[in-house]
DNA sequence: GAATAAGGTTGCTTAAAGAAACCAGATTAG
DNA sequence: CTAATCTGGTTTCTTTAAGCAACCTTATTC
């Protein structure tokens, strides 16, 4: 497979895809998120083979999105826990949550009904808003300096991969 | 590499994942929202094979998130325009952007500073909200009927790969 | 009318994903 | 106190996809 790698890249996106765009990063911080804390959980839940777990458990560790935590009175027990930047993936999981429910909703299952806990009430559709929190498209936003949005543009630096 | 595909998961995430979820797709639709439309545009930029270029134009556009425009008086000029499915990427892209700039911030590069057009003022960052506007974390938010939310924790489905 | 550009396709090589077996240290069951 | 089991892996092997480069066809340009 041979995947490029983009640690280097300019881009923030690529950088952020390199640490949890592959394909079972972004289920494991899901799970983490669900409550999973356990090596053989992760495995059972997603149905991953052990050596990848093994491989994206330690990624992740290593880009501290996830910490290793030794339970268990004489090692051998452990828990993958999230640091404050695994938690800051959560808007990302739940924009990504939100456009499955609107463009591939499962037929036998209703969309993601999450509350907040103190009022009880629905968390609101992720968008991308301005100072005042109105929702903004793609086409309503700009780069300063030089660069000007037109349409279903969104300017940004021009570099390889990024 | 024989990637598991979840089009048949019951989780949405996974589901999205399936559409967006690997290396290129994602990267393709950012450069989209950049302006690129054409196939050698995207090629340079990215630094993709051509063939994977293919590839993920091609299941972008099964996937309806890009369209492939005829441009060009006797064919063979196309464009892949993003459609609405795609432009409504906008706040995972955003998300994903912010995230890497918090995280992983390029000691060359300013993070993004994306506008208003209206107002010239700077988004805000991306959050999960509740009905008022109120940001919520992780840890603020729960599933009605039955489980709740604890430390850490995002309660939703438990099935294989969701 | 030859050269170049756009948009691919084909074939080969390399590297990563998946499956299953194996393994060692701790815990529990009998 | 020994055997079975659980946990958290590692190893080996196979399959599959990514990367690279060459090639190809249909416009358009020179």
């Amino acid at each position: 497979m041979a995947r490029k790698r983009f640690d280097d890249s300019s881009c923030s996106v690529a950088r952020a895809l390199n640490e949890v765009g592959d394909w079972w990063s972004l289920l494991v911080v899901l799970h983490a998120m669900y409550g999973t804390r356990r090596f053989v959980d992760f495995q059972q839940e997603l149905g991953i083979a052990r050596n990848i777990l093994c491989d994206r458990l330690a990624r992740l560790v290593d880009n501290q999105v996830l910490k290793k935590v030794d339970v268990g009175e004489h090692g051998s027990r452990f828990e993958y826990r999230l640091t404050e930047k695994g938690r800051d993936l959560f808007p990302i999981v739940i924009a990504l949550r939100q456009w499955g429910d609107k463009w591939n909703p499962a037929p036998d299952q209703e969309p993601l009904d999450l509350r907040d806990r103190l009022t009880g009430r629905t968390i609101r559709p992720m968008e991308v808003q301005d100072a005042d929190g109105k929702p903004l498209t793609v086409r309503d936003v700009f780069v300063p300096e030089g660069e000007t949005a037109t349409e279903d543009r969104l300017p940004g630096n021009r570099n390889k991969a990024g």
